[in-house]
DNA sequence: CGAGGTTTTCGACTACTGGTCGATAACCCG
DNA sequence: CGGGTTATCGACCAGTAGTCGAAAACCTCG
């Protein structure tokens, strides 16, 4: 009667859009709609292990810049003729990499996402929520930028994993304050039209940290 | 051989010190260590209410101001002899509130912690870093307070759970500007020497809301 | 009833962070 | 070299938190 299995929801900034990597379900239950990667948990597995084997079906795991448990899932009748708990989890890609996917799996939008399968539409939501929140007080946008960038890239980048706009005197002024990008020194080249040459950052760490965990109520600095 | 519990750190402010409420365990694997409370999940239950079911032999319910999941843990070695997944909760109980407890169970204070069976003791850990940073940008402290308190009971509880020194005056602007506190208008009267009176205040709700989630990286004011 | 002690509360000051916007810099092209 | 374009910088403002001394409101004792 009991059954665990773990999903993703695999996230990445595509066409300036926050997208969601998505998987045709073939088979009853709800056969047609579009689930989350993933699949039962293995006898001698750990839970994050068995998330990263069942993405490497589907993604090159190399290409998965960070990865986070988001929560379980218990309910009953979440799915139905069966009992199963699920662990759900938050994947990051670059917007650089272009991972090779199955044919029976596509990227979606988050902001318009088709028939989801089960709860699935549900964890989609909770993982951009969260990604949303650890975007303001972490360095989590290495996960989302590529190795290197302009102020103007990491912007489009910024705006569509927010859904709003955002300001590039702030974000640049943000995250040199916070030690999480710095300046490479060069400069990228224009199109035709010109321009000032902008000037090339790069995050300074590739794992996640927390920007002072809230100086709020904070202890005495002295 | 697929198993899955439930476990809950329950937290309470108790003589000025931050507790965890233990069960001895009177069996093996690791017989006399103390765990959290917890247990299986029953086959038609979801995971907030087996935790609540669980809880209900421990401690009156009622006395709850606060439950949320932490995470969930998978490691196959993490008990010994069987292979069981745990989701844990974090749990609240009011300074004001002496629940009765069962004969084989205490309260510890969380910076002392006994010997804890399996990964119990990492759970506790995990869970006061929770209730330390979500103290600072939510209004959990309704949870750890009583009904109504002056603002030095107050800071005694602040000081107990984020286990650093809290400026009164400090505690009372923040938590009033935030509107998450107000004053009954009533006055509190003292002991034998005297001092000035101190308000009364009390928290203006009793369910968790997060303070702005952020103004970090905000969208556009206007 | 007033002086001294005690506790609470208030106000002023500072520092820091983020939002906004105009000015300036650096490039391209004709 | 002048105009168009993009990027960057600096200045200003607002809101919030940390600190500290002064004032308020009470008690008790002489």
């Amino acid at each position: 009667m009991c059954g665990h299995e773990v999903l993703a929801a695999v996230l990445q900034v595509r066409d300036d859009r926050l997208h969601v990597l998505l998987w045709r379900r073939a088979i009853d239950p709800d056969a047609g709609a579009w689930s989350l990667p993933g699949g039962d948990l293995a006898a001698d597995e750990h839970l994050g292990g068995s998330i990263r084997r069942q993405l490497a079906e589907k993604v090159d795991v190399r290409e998965l810049a960070h990865l986070e448990q988001l929560d379980s899932r218990g309910r009953p009748e979440r799915v139905p003729d069966r009992r199963v708990v699920a662990t759900s989890y938050l994947g990051l890609v670059p917007v650089d990499a272009d991972p090779q996917v199955p044919d029976d799996t596509a990227w979606h939008p988050t902001d318009a996402l088709p028939r989801t399968a089960f709860d699935h539409g549900e964890i989609v939501r909770t993982a951009v929520a969260r990604l949303r929140s650890k975007l303001s007080y972490t360095n989590l946008g290495f996960a989302l930028a590529p190795p290197e960038f302009t102020m103007s890239e990491l912007v489009k980048v910024y705006r569509a994993a927010l859904g709003h706009d955002v300001d590039p005197t702030n974000l640049q002024r943000i995250l040199v304050r916070r030690g999480q990008i710095e300046a490479t020194g060069s400069t990228a080249r224009h199109g035709p039209g010109g321009g000032r040459p902008a000037a090339i950052y790069r995050f300074t760490a590739r794992a996640l940290e927390v920007t002072d965990p809230f100086a709020v109520l904070g202890p005495p600095r002295g």
